[in-house]
Formats: C-alpha cells, structure tokens, sequence
DNA sequence: CCGTATCCATTCCGATACTG
DNA sequence: CAGTATCGGAATGGATACGG
C-alpha cells in the first residue's frame, strides 16, 4: 500500500481525532461563518470563495461527523439550510482561541487597528487561558491526564 | 490558471492567517510534542509515525513561521533541536481547546476514562470559555471587533 | 439557486533509497 | 541518526458544465 492517509481518527488522543475532522484548511472556516449565520450553500461558496465541489464534500463530512446539521431551507423546499449542532456549538472555544492568536501573532505592526470586544459594553475580550476548576491559573505543562477514578473529586467550587 | 490553492494567509482575518500555517494534519500534532519536550527529527519521526520528507517540510515551514526555531542540538552538533519560540507557546491555548473538545466530543461513550488534571493537586482542569477583561462569562455570538479608539479602555480588573 | 459530476493541476503523503 | 531526494498514489482545490 503506497499513498494511504494515515487515519489520525483512530488513534488514542483527542488532538488527532479533532484533526481528522476539522484538520484542514476550509472546515473551520465554514464552522466560523456558521457561526456567524450562513446557512446557504451559496453563501458559504460566496463568502469563501472555494470551489462548490469541495464546499459540498466539506459539508457532507462535517454532517456526518455530527457537527452540522440539515433541514429543509424553508417550508417546503427541497433545499438544505445547514446550522450547528450541539457538538458543533462546543466548537466556538477553538474557533476563538485560532481567532485570538491568529490576530495577535499573525499580522505585522500596525496591520491591525482592530481589537475584540463585547458586542454592548464594547470591553475587550480576555484571552483565554487555562486553570483548573477551582480557577486557579496553570500553564499549559503543568497537567496530565489521570483516569477518572484518580482525579480529584469536582470541588464544586 | 487551474488548481492553484488561495493564499489564506493573505486575508484579513485572523482565523484564516492562523489557518495557513498551522491548518494541516501534521503541523499542530508537532507541536503538541514540542510541548510534550520532544526536540529531534528522529523523536518527532517515530512519535507520529509520519514520513521524513514531509516531517522535514513541516518543520522547514514552522521555522519559517516563527513557531519553531533550531539550534544545535549539543555542543557543536551539526544537528538541530527544535524547539517552541515565544509565538509557538502561545499556541498552547489553541492546543488545549482541541484536546478538550476531541476528549469530549469525539469518543464513544465510554471509551475513554480520562480526565485532563492538574499535575499535582490532580485537580480536573475547567473547561475553556470567553469572557470579558473583567470576567463576565459571554457567549460565541456576544463578541463584534472594533478598531482600537471605539473599544473601553482596559478596566485594570 | 442548489448541488453533483467531470477534468485537470497542485499539493500531500508514504515508502524508500541515499548522503553526510 | 539527521536530513534530502525521488517516486507513485491519493486527496485537495479550482473551473466549469450539467441536472434538479
């Protein structure tokens, strides 16, 4: 066997198993314009631009990892309106923490006269960061995993 | 012109910048050794598993990204070690928004027993989420940009 | 307007051989 | 052991034609 993906969604760790399902270039793009409130096959095409061929098999892959969903477009139609689901709402904290380090590291000096902020109080957003459930901050190698049975009981702080 | 593939890195938005460096299946996967301590070609090479010549081109890509950085893997070692820049740390957060997301929503029911702790107090790890500079909890569609003048001025919590 | 199918170029990936 | 070079197969992506 030569050219055969390896199939990260098998392996033991939630990182790969993420990837294989969001792990390329458009998915989280259509995720974040979903979000946004695209429901529209054209609008999505439009909006990003990509070939409509790509655009349906990206859709049908996030369909049927379950982070999509379909129903009819309007009463009646025949044609589908694509929305979150439960699965995919979760997926707002990665599409934030891409969009937060994005737009701090990855443009030049004075590139960007543009910060994130709540929509009413117009205050800045905090950028995300770790801690444990009782709210104290930890860096990102200061944990493990441990099965549930070793972890500490919920604090219920 | 026929298949060439849009530049991502060019637009103005922060999750498609992101995207183009890091939005392929191996890059973050090495990153998250990288985070784990892991330095040489070889280690990277036999942990993922993956071919040479594209562990060799991503890491050329990293590099030039300003994630990764080399320098001589021992006292006049003509090999390199990897490892995390500045920019490639703050990554961390973006790692851990995967994880968790794929710990939680990409096993089967009981699948997994596993639970992401604090290395010593063994303290589960809270859940990332968005808030405010002054830590009011908000939700993914709570959030607009403004440029820098119209946003409030940081509160200093 | 929605979505599929087809054609083709490019890129990605794995295997392997090779150099230092 | 580190890294490059080459090959072939697979998947990705763009353009476009086509049917519903």
């Amino acid at each position: 066997m030569k050219g055969k993906k390896t199939d990260l969604g098998a392996l033991d760790c939630g990182i790969a198993r993420a990837l294989s399902v969001i792990g390329d270039w458009w998915s989280l793009l259509i995720i974040r314009d979903a979000f946004r409130g695209e429901k529209r096959f054209g609008e999505f095409q439009k909006n990003l631009g990509l070939a409509r061929n790509i655009l349906s098999a990206r859709l049908k892959k996030l369909v049927d990892a379950g982070i999509l969903r379909t129903e009819p477009e309007s009463e009646g139609s025949a044609y589908n309106a694509y929305v979150l689901t439960e699965k995919g709402e979760r997926l707002g904290v990665v599409l934030l923490s891409l969009w937060q380090w994005g737009e701090e590291n990855c443009f030049s000096e004075g590139e960007l006269d543009r910060v994130m902020v709540e929509r009413h109080s117009k205050e800045p957003l905090a950028r995300l960061s770790l801690s444990t459930q009782s709210g104290r901050a930890i860096g990102m190698r200061d944990f493990t995993t441990v099965s549930k049975a070793e972890a500490l009981p919920a604090t219920r702080q």
